[in-house]
DNA sequence: AGTGCGACCCGAACGC
DNA sequence: TGCGTTCGGGTCGCAC
């Protein structure tokens, strides 16, 4: 699924790409991916040129003339670079066709999401979404979460997934971390200590940027799959050993998500 | 305010 | 083998 890793790996290839490209022509063949008004979309971007690429959390935010385009993938979204006038495939919901390629938005489970705003709306278009800050951001401090963290009685577990502490984690690596960080996925996020709090910014760090040399777990732009999949330690691991302990490791669910973890590596926290 | 859960979807995986 | 059923997963909106 597309996580921080995989929009950010994204937004990497796309901006090699289409920094400074004029959109000459849209086609949308699905109106619910497109926000608001269909018409208004797609007159807000042709003949409109891209200037930049950045990414907040798992957002993508081209920025255009005026505007910004922002992109949620959501569960199966992705984008791809095709020949100019290439056919269309199941599930290309919006094509932007550039002078000399075409970008498909393609989208089997029709969840992903893109919208227009202002320049202006950037800032209360977040404000709205109270999310947390980025894994490398300076002000992430093992103090942050303890002051996040402290009226919340629930499984450390849900508490990643929810984007208002540290935005772009999610089931995947946030199994991940939990193993990286020996931190049973049921331990209440307030009781965590501050060595463990610190052990969750390091290691969604590590994993965050061990997982970009291998450009995530997704399709790339070019439809090559990234390879980080290779090194998950637990996610998708079910009755397999833990590489450190030899343990067969477990899958439950916690807040209706599956979640892996070593039964022995991950004992209490 | 914090928490939990259903809805949104369809393809893949699973069960018989 | 083949068919029907279940599962998964990010975010939002709503109920408690």
């Amino acid at each position: 699924m597309p996580e921080l890793v995989e929009v950010e790996t994204t937004r990497r290839q796309l901006s090699k790409v289409l920094e400074n490209k004029t959109i000459r022509k849209v086609s949308v063949f699905l109106d619910k991916i497109v926000y608001n008004d269909k018409e208004n979309f797609i007159n807000k971007l042709e003949e409109n040129t891209i200037k930049r690429i950045d990414r907040r959390g798992k957002w993508l935010l081209f920025e255009l003339t005026d505007d910004y385009l922002i992109v949620h993938f959501r569960m199966e979204g992705r984008f791809y670079l095709l020949d100019k006038n290439s056919e269309k495939s199941k599930h290309d919901y919006v094509i932007f066709e550039f002078e000399d390629f075409s970008l498909h938005y393609n989208d089997p489970r029709l969840f992903g999401k893109m919208e227009i705003i202002k320049k202006d709306g950037l800032k209360k278009f977040f404000d709205d979404k109270n999310l947390g800050l980025e894994y490398d951001d300076e002000r992430l401090t093992t103090k942050y979460l303890k002051e996040k963290f402290k009226n919340h009685s629930v499984e450390i577990k849900k508490i990643l997934l929810d984007q208002s502490f540290i935005a772009g984690i999610g089931n995947i690596y946030a199994n991940e971390i939990l193993f990286e960080s020996r931190i049973n996925p049921k331990t209440k996020a307030n009781r965590l200590s501050k060595n463990k709090l610190n052990e969750i910014i390091k290691n969604t760090k590590l994993v965050f940027e061990k997982s970009l040399e291998y450009n995530g777990t997704y399709p790339n732009i070019d439809g090559k799959r990234g390879e980080f999949e290779k090194y998950f330690k637990v996610h998708g691991r079910k009755n397999e050993a833990c590489y450190v302990c030899g343990s067969k490791i477990v899958k439950e669910e916690i807040g209706s998500r599956g979640t892996y973890y070593c039964p022995l590596c991950q004992k209490n926290s």
